[in-house]
DNA sequence: ACGAGCGGGACAGCCCGTTGTT
DNA sequence: AACAACGGGCTGTCCCGCTCGT
């Protein structure tokens, strides 16, 4: 017995898009591309997505958020301290900038930068933004951080990432983004 | 004798250019409505920049970048200490958001990211960046940072700005880029 | 006993169909709107209308058609003599322009232009034509009118009401209407 | 020696809008047909027409109401006495349809009624039926109709014809316009 | 009778880059 | 150095007709 399996399309749809909106931003992404590249029908885009581009990209900016608080999360468990955690972060981000030969980044930045004036889409990716920083937030002060300096010291270390990615990816070369980790580290507290 | 002054045709389409790529992205923001907004005629675009949007985006980086010099120049002969200097930095930051209604950021990073494909564009991206880094580096070395962490510490500074201002702008709310200018200042040596 | 009573889909989306061709024209109404705003099901549409939108057309011109025979009918009734019926269609036509703001007028003729290539839908509003003028022409023999005369007399007159009634809805302003029926009435024999 | 003459594409794209919208209705014609018909290119149509389809509609309105104007004036300097005259512009709009096989009516019409919405739209097409009118009432005035009957008058002759076209349209046959004609004609005086 | 989804084509609008002429 | 005009491709959006499965 098979079960009814709604379409994949919808799925197909946001991954691609959240893909390409990372690597072209989304004025420069068309939904003909986003289609044509994640083999979804063309005829069922607006009942899947009534809301049109803009509520495709939502839907992107949520997959792509939480695609990275995924790996905060994996290196908050194998990292106790921190210093090494965020580093091991950094490195992840660098090695999928490499991976992508610099063309992929961050769908968030990508799509807050391109498409702020959307409230629906600048409001998914200060969501983002604000779990992001929460969960470092929360490790910080699992690992002794006073919790007031632990939030901005998150928000912080957020921006430099985001930062540091844009960087890396215009000078196609990931050492901002280990630069950034290592000069951090001392405000984590004593080694 | 006459200066031959030149149309100001070109400087003034530059201008527009620089502030509505901020404001709408690069592929979100088209030549006619540079145009329109700078009243620069349409008939000889391609005679001012033969290299058409692309080449008026180089120039609109050049601006942009060379704006920012002047800002931490201006800081850094203000303030010695770059503590101070950094936070003054982020102030006058925070203050431009505020003023456009978090409509304009910084056209580098708009720039950047909405057309990295194109090589002459991320070259001078690429240039706005290091001439912030070198900038801020030359600032720490004074104020007696070694000069190889004073490097590191500067790419820091310029990407937590940078990603900063991205998150500020994503939040309405200054306070992205004064925590992270708060938090970054221990780094700069003993108060 | 219970009466089947068949589903009233069908009918709902006649209803709303003759408005919104009346509203829009053939070619600017879709089929989506008019199940949206009949609350009609999709899934069953051409499961009714198997002949699509164009069936759709016929059947809500035949509904039109039917709510002017009802109107003159009544209006025969209530008038024996040709002037004050006429007179008393035309102030039912302005009063129903003005109830919707003139935003609806005859669905019949708005279909007529509309989608005068369609062969069945022609016929339809073509029979609603005849209708309305076998009417007018039996109630002027009624009143004394010679057979031929009237028949052409009630011609004049529904091609008269017909423009009178577009002509006002451009306008906005019922006076075409009034000034037709006014100025027709001597035809119908002395007063 | 030259005139420079401008290019003949906006009259050609005008007098080709004309003819389909009249044809098709006004949703019913797309930009892309009229430029093909019309031999316009594509790339200078906004650029002719900045206010796209509803200003390029306009205008055609205007092309047809000044035919039909002149058709009016032509009857009126050829029949002096008002009877005549009627029933020679309403053997002239026979003829048009009988000519386009029941294809082509009056564009202002199809217009009027397909895009009601469209304030300037609207606007243009009350213009063409106040021209029309106006010009009807001052021949009759001529004939020595008393003026305030004249205007009143005029509008019922414009209504008819206007109507009569349609229902001839939908009839393919030309029966109800010459009625109409004939059946007015008492109303313009002693025989 | 009906919801979900598909297929592909059309819509109006706008894009960037190039002509000719002046 | 500026103009009117072109060329044709692409955008997001929406369309209608249909097929599934229930």
């Amino acid at each position: 017995l098979v079960v009814p399996r709604r379409s994949s399309a919808r799925q197909d749809a946001i991954t691609a898009a959240a893909r390409l909106f990372d690597r072209q931003g989304y004025h420069g992404t068309g939904i003909a591309q986003i289609l044509a590249e994640s083999g979804a029908p063309r005829g069922s885009f607006y009942f899947h997505f009534p809301g049109g581009k803009g509520e495709l990209a939502v839907e992107a900016v949520r997959v792509a958020a939480a695609e990275v608080e995924h790996l905060l999360r994996a290196a908050a468990a194998r990292h106790p301290r921190p210093g090494p955690m965020v580093r091991s972060v950094a490195r992840a981000l660098a090695q999928w900038l490499e991976r992508s030969d610099y063309a992929e980044g961050c769908a968030v930045t990508a799509i807050a930068l391109g498409a702020h004036r959307d409230d629906q889409l600048r409001s998914a990716c200060r969501a983002a933004y604000a779990s992001w920083q929460c969960l470092l937030a929360e490790h910080l002060v699992a690992a002794g951080v006073e919790r007031d300096r632990a939030a901005a010291l998150a928000s912080l270390v957020v921006a430099s990432l985001e930062g540091a990615v844009v960087i890396s990816r215009t000078r196609r070369d990931p050492t901002a983004l280990t630069e950034a980790a290592d000069q951090l580290t001392p405000l984590f507290g004593p080694a």
